[in-house]
DNA sequence: CGGCGTGTCTAGAGCGCTCCAAGCCCCAGT
DNA sequence: ACTGGGGCTTGGAGCGCTCTAGACACGCCG
């Protein structure tokens, strides 16, 4: 038999179908020589309880949507790791989507996860408009990590972007640096944060800011740094908006024969595990990402559960790891 | 309404349920006129197929069930994207499982699946006795990514690890090398057979073997490195068993002094994107990693429709990508 | 004028489970 | 002896859909 049911199962236990259930599902009140019975008769037919089935039928999935948009970055998949431990220990299952580039992507994502009629969603860094996504959440508890949504519905977590700036900052100051170059992340999420973060540290520093616009993305780092090369005046620091974006631009700047961090410092921001190898050995700014993952879970299990009103914003503050990626401010560079 | 059904559609554009089926499923035989009411009807509720109920009536879930074991390693993240783009276009959905380092973790994720009632699986580099996945391919077809199982119920699509090997060495004897260690990838998938391809290449060239344990981490190809260099006589290459073992070693040689390649020349195996890192600029093998994605949806796709009984070894061929981390061999180490 | 496609539509029987409501049995209490 | 609970078990009504048969209208053919 390809997939025996329950009901081959009661018959060969010589029970009825509910009790299987019962059985299936650890329920106490049934007599310990039934359970013995219904669980040989089982074992013997190699049945397997069908998910499918047990979702249609109980109208919950226990599942949680999950939506990265690229699993490439290191960053992702840590949260992936903090989401996943969190949800197994509720007895929750993630279902995993993930967007092409496509902003729209992310739209169908959101769909194929209603379809499946998930009991949350997680929204990682999502490149959305919040109008849609507070719309998602009149249909089931949606957190979103790495940005704010501005809705009673909606909760969220990140990082505490002011701080890590205002710790960026603070550092490369400390080691002498006047003038720190930051290179924007454009619309990744966290990035605007960032940005703010960092022209409010500088300004309180009194220092006079200096933005490169950018994404995400090494590549983003690699061109923002061929910018820097041709002014005549350079920064003797830059402040890439993640850690793919510092290791882009440390790329091209040794290229150029530059010398980090002698001739100019670099900090990322994310500590992922490029910045940790010993070849690249990036500052960075260390954000926990695995408990932004377990934060997210927590406060859905807690709006599946209470049905709160109320949108909550976690927290989580960040660390900033010097490594050999900065240095006193050259004298002139 | 939380979540409007068929029923309640049909009744709005007084249609039967059935027929709200056939437009949702873009039949044919339904006019015009109708199909426009029962949209009209389905977007004013905000009508929202149930996935969970169309799979239970339709016994097929048109999803695929994917196990990675690692999602750190970039690896498993561009696999991922073949899988996903090639089971997108053939209108399957991915279900993501990952196991966690424990075996066992492959064997629940397994169940997983099947208790979802997946149509096709996909195993990449798994962690798992044989018996066990020709037992989950009675069930439902399989296909393994990264080794090769011996059954008829399972195909296989692997790298041509005898080939790219074969490239490794024959790259490192043209620049000279005469001594090359190799770095194990112990139970990792392909570790082996790129052991046997290294071992084979090396006595081709009439070289000897020269063999350190590891596994697929960035910290056994540090610790070997360790290892290595404790050695009186050093090798002038060394060739890891993936790229995660060349830049762990890299790390490594790298803090005791050493320059690659100067000294010593490195190489890898995955061009995964850490190779291709400017700061790394490693030789590896490229594997066109979505290639695999892409060829074991396509063998799922016929074994699901044909149910073919003999098994299929896809073999990807791979290339060699010289970096800067190979150079001619000293003359003394 | 009856028969027969043809193109549309519908009724109804599941899919495999969960979740009551209700039944049965047995023992304690009066 | 009768009643009243538990403790255990069962029947049956869904969950929201798919899919097979068949109904129905319409026009065409011989």
């Amino acid at each position: 038999m390809a997939h025996p049911t329950m009901e081959d199962v009661a018959r060969a236990a010589g029970v009825s179908r509910a009790l299987v259930s019962l059985v299936m599902n650890d329920s106490t009140n049934v007599s310990e020589e039934r359970r013995r019975r219904v669980l040989e008769a089982a074992a013997q037919l190699g049945y397997r309880r069908n998910a499918v089935a047990r979702q249609l039928a109980s109208r919950r999935t226990r599942t949680i949507g999950v939506l990265l948009n690229d699993l490439h970055n290191p960053f992702f998949a840590e949260v992936y790791d903090g989401l996943q431990a969190a949800a197994h220990a509720l007895g929750l299952r993630p279902l995993l989507t993930t967007a092409s580039r496509r902003s729209e992507g992310d739209i169908d994502a959101i769909e194929v996860m209603l379809e499946h009629r998930v009991d949350g969603m997680v929204l990682v860094s999502p490149r959305l408009p919040p109008a849609k996504i507070v719309a998602a959440s009149d249909i089931v508890p949606v957190v979103v990590i790495g940005s704010v949504v501005k809705s009673r519905q909606v909760d969220s977590v990140t990082n505490d972007e002011h701080e890590g700036t205002r710790l960026v900052v603070r550092h490369l100051v400390d080691l002498g640096h006047q003038s720190i170059t930051h290179i924007h992340g454009g619309a990744g999420a966290g990035a605007l944060a960032r940005w703010r973060g960092y022209e409010a540290a500088m300004r309180g520093n009194h220092l006079v800011p200096d933005v490169i616009p950018g994404d995400f993305t090494e590549s983003a780092g690699a061109e923002a740094a061929r910018l820097l090369l041709k002014r005549k005046n350079r920064p003797t620091a830059i402040f890439g908006a993640n850690d793919m974006v510092a290791v882009g631009a440390l790329d091209v700047l040794e290229s150029a024969g530059l010398r980090v961090p002698d001739d100019v410092s670099l900090v990322g921001y994310d500590n992922n595990f490029l910045a940790r190898m010993h070849h690249i050995s990036l500052t960075s700014v260390d954000q926990s990402i695995d408990q932004m993952g377990r934060a997210a879970i927590e406060l859905l299990e807690e709006r599946i559960i209470t049905r709160r009103q109320t949108s909550e914003l976690r927290l989580v503050t960040p660390t900033l790891v010097a490594r050999r990626s900065t240095g006193p401010a050259s004298v002139l560079s």
